[in-house]
DNA sequence: GTCAAAACATGAGAAGTCCTCACATTTGCA
DNA sequence: TGCAAATGTGAGGACTTCTCATGTTTTGAC
């Protein structure tokens, strides 16, 4: 009781910690609440959800949604953290065995296709990624995120490239990473051929960058 | 330049219009009222930025506020069409004399330069494109913009290589301008140096992807 | 200059949001 | 069994954004 902070602050609030469901009673509720507020945020969008509308979809109170999570961004986070943690194991996969220079370009390339479909198929994490900009903490999360990631294709690099710079190799890995996440998010938000064109040339213009040194 | 999007989410809310200020007086106070948005976003940030504040910051009362904007979000689409509309010209100048490979080179390497200071310098403007995600109309108008400045670098993609195919060609300008928004975007949330980084390792990815073809 | 109509200005408060807190209930365990 | 810790509750506090009835200023036709 010492962080109450009662006033709205001028710019970046640190959200007090809340306790972690201990029983298994307060663990089931806990996923029913992240399952409400998913499918909100299918529904309508992270901004249009309501946390009035997460309790009484969950069937909990809004006393008991505040008991596990210090704010709404913290449900999303939450979320993300989901997402981040599935998909850096999947990409970690996919990547651990590569050791060529074709390896790495089939793996890279179905990656993306993965990724791709993953984006158009799953509202919930392009509005989360969407959002991004918005929550401090959701950016800094998806930075983490893309660094984790990035750093995957720099190991991969730099058993392709012995030679070359390891700052250099992390740089492109970083950038070609991001990159990444900016097509995906415009081939989405543009009639589906012209993303599916967008996606085949991000992959083009990475997989150069990537291979060819 | 008019729209009305296809397909419209039942919980958009298309802000019902505003008068235009039509007297001198009303003109200066709208300016006014501009000025303080900025100065607050510059300040705090668009999400911190309360309509109150920009009231009383431009000497106006809230009505008056809402005489000239439907709502918060329309003034910060009315400060991001300033900066579309300064930088649109600023892209056309640099590009429109551009006649071969080593022009393109040199005025494309410029104009990112240009952008990553501006980018560096301007909180206002980091702010509104960052923002981009949460309102519909913002992102169009990005998109938009987006559009328009990737034609004019289609327009001389199209002289270097009459021979490719134009859809191939406006795809790879879209696609090379977009990823340009999001490296600035990125270079600027980390380190100075790395940003650096990140941003000349664009350029040269983008670069080839022009030139080499 | 007169005067009506249009444009403009105002701020209390309506409507709606996130989140807190004092108090009630349930659970784990000595 | 008893009691502390964990959990559950929802009315209400503190903010928002935005409206609207009411008053003031400007415009322009006569």
């Amino acid at each position: 009781m010492d962080d109450t902070a009662t006033h709205m602050s001028p710019q970046e609030q640190i959200a007090s910690p809340r306790r972690a469901p201990s029983q298994q009673r307060s663990r089931e509720r806990v996923e029913r609440m992240l399952a409400a507020a998913s499918a909100l945020i299918a529904e309508q969008g992270s901004d249009a959800m309501r946390m009035g509308e997460v309790a009484e979809r969950a069937g909990v109170s809004i006393g008991s949604l505040y008991q596990f999570f210090p704010d709404k961004r913290a449900i999303i986070r939450a979320l993300a953290e989901r997402y981040t943690a599935e998909s850096q194991a999947c990409i970690s996969a996919a990547l651990a065995g590569v050791s060529d220079a074709e390896g790495l370009g089939q793996a890279f390339s179905e990656l993306v296709d993965i990724y791709y479909r993953l984006f158009l198929a799953e509202p919930v994490m392009r509005d989360i990624w969407s959002g991004t900009q918005a929550d401090k903490a959701l950016r800094q999360l998806e930075l983490a995120d893309s660094r984790a990631n990035a750093e995957f294709l720099t190991e991969v690099l730099k058993r392709l490239h012995p030679s070359a710079d390891p700052v250099a190799l992390d740089t492109s890995a970083f950038l070609v990473w991001q990159m990444g996440e900016a097509a995906m998010r415009l081939a989405i938000s543009v009639e589906r051929q012209e993303g599916d064109r967008l996606v085949a040339a991000y992959k083009r213009m990475a997989l150069r960058e990537l291979l060819d040194r």
